[in-house]
DNA sequence: ACAAAAGTGTTGCCCTTACACCCATGC
DNA sequence: GCATGGGTGTAAGGGCAACACTTTTGT
């Protein structure tokens, strides 16, 4: 427990004390990463080995180095806890409730983070040490810190997300039907869409395309599809801005 | 300046070192207030009395306290420096870069504010000690840290929420006519707007009503609006999740 | 043949945009 | 009475929501 002189040191004007005179924080990142397998949209957890929170689940992460920034803290996270890397990352929010970490002030900005189905499989096979599992985002264990609440969090932001950028493609394997990309706006949406108007709306987005290839199951087979180049060249270029 | 011994605490799986063992950065907030006046998008500013970037102008913002949550420190950050306190005041987002602060390693949690053009006027009042002044956003000074990329983030967040937020009144004085109003999203989003559209779309969100009191000037006087205590309480439900 | 999922168009409504003139006041 | 900003309505086009049947396969 990080010992806390409650209010010694009322702040003044900028930088007029100097910095070294500040308690510092420790400062963490967190990723809630997403993905979406068998019908589910799932969270990658990790079952933690130590107190606090022995054998809960939590979210990957962890401290931040002192000379590393931090979108470059959160890539090496995840890679480190999933063999990852690559993906789709972008900063969420930070929070700093001083109760949020029994050990003291810990500060952790979270991360929000998509893989595709595909990249999620391969992941399951590296989870040799750390016990790691996809979890449905809807039926969640008990979770260490304020990780729920961090969760709920990053599902509004993905909500927001498809509901006017159509990135729902990055969350399902590299061909799909539209059938599944239906699916995950639902589970994601949490509601019931009409199948012609959601083609309608989807193609003419021209973010993706027919491959030409089809998907054989117990019926008529679907058309697979894959997403243009231009789409996620255009995600980038959004997302590069702060 | 911080010593760093590079890359000696590559992370492991969650919590497997002692919290203590790691090395940990100076957390701030830095608050972007703007204000609308005498028809420009201010920021406020802040004259910085030491090193680093002695003399420079740079957001208002400090120190974390150890004990104290991110929002309150902005709040508190903001109190002391502007006097003004109840504000609009949401977090924007957290800058990281390594090399932002030449006095080491300095995470800083940057605050998105708006306050009234009234609340504004009186500020200036409080300024007594630091050098307090309001600036053009289109026509800033040299800035010190990268406090220039941070209101520039800002600015973006404040047009996302124009558009489909209405939150435009929040920058002006308490009664005002839609003329004003209309100026207000022309100097933000930097584009020319319609009279009579700009009217009906503001008018149809039912968030500002006439106040039936008019403000006489030069030529035919126009009708003073003032925003419902329902818009205010929309906002704030909207702005109490995360 | 039948069960099951894939695929496909049209219509009405609303919201957005473009656009031009009269009104009320100060001087 | 004239200069100036305040104030108002309408028509066309585009996007969105509602809605039901045919097609293709596996069994």
């Amino acid at each position: 427990m990080i010992a806390v002189s409650k209010s010694s040191l009322s702040a003044q004007e900028n930088g007029a004390k100097s910095a070294d005179a500040y308690p510092r924080p420790l400062v963490t990142v967190d990723i809630v990463l997403f993905t979406f397998t068998e019908g589910e949209l799932r969270v990658l957890l990790i079952q933690r080995k130590h107190p606090p929170f022995e054998g809960y689940w939590a979210l990957p992460g962890g401290f931040v180095n002192i000379d590393e920034p931090l979108d470059q803290a959160a890539a090496r996270e995840l890679f480190e806890e999933t063999g990852v890397s690559n993906i789709y990352l972008e900063q969420l929010y930070t929070f700093g409730d001083p109760q949020r970490d029994p050990r003291g002030r810990v500060i952790t900005v979270a991360y929000f983070a998509i893989m595709s189905a595909d990249a999620a499989e391969k992941t399951r096979a590296g989870d040799d040490a750390a016990a790691a599992r996809w979890f449905n985002v809807y039926d969640l264990p008990s979770l260490a810190f304020d990780h729920e609440r961090i969760i709920k969090y990053a599902l509004v932001r993905l909500r927001y997300k498809l509901e006017y950028t159509a990135l729902g493609f990055l969350l399902l394997p590299e061909e799909f039907t539209l059938s599944e990309l239906q699916q995950v706006y639902e589970v994601v949406l949490q509601e019931r869409l009409d199948k012609r108007n959601f083609r309608r709306k989807i193609l003419a987005q021209g973010i993706i395309e027919d491959s030409g290839r089809l998907r054989y199951g117990d019926h008529r087979p679907a058309k697979l599809y894959h997403f243009t180049a231009a789409a996620i060249e255009l995600e980038k270029a959004r997302r590069r801005f702060p």
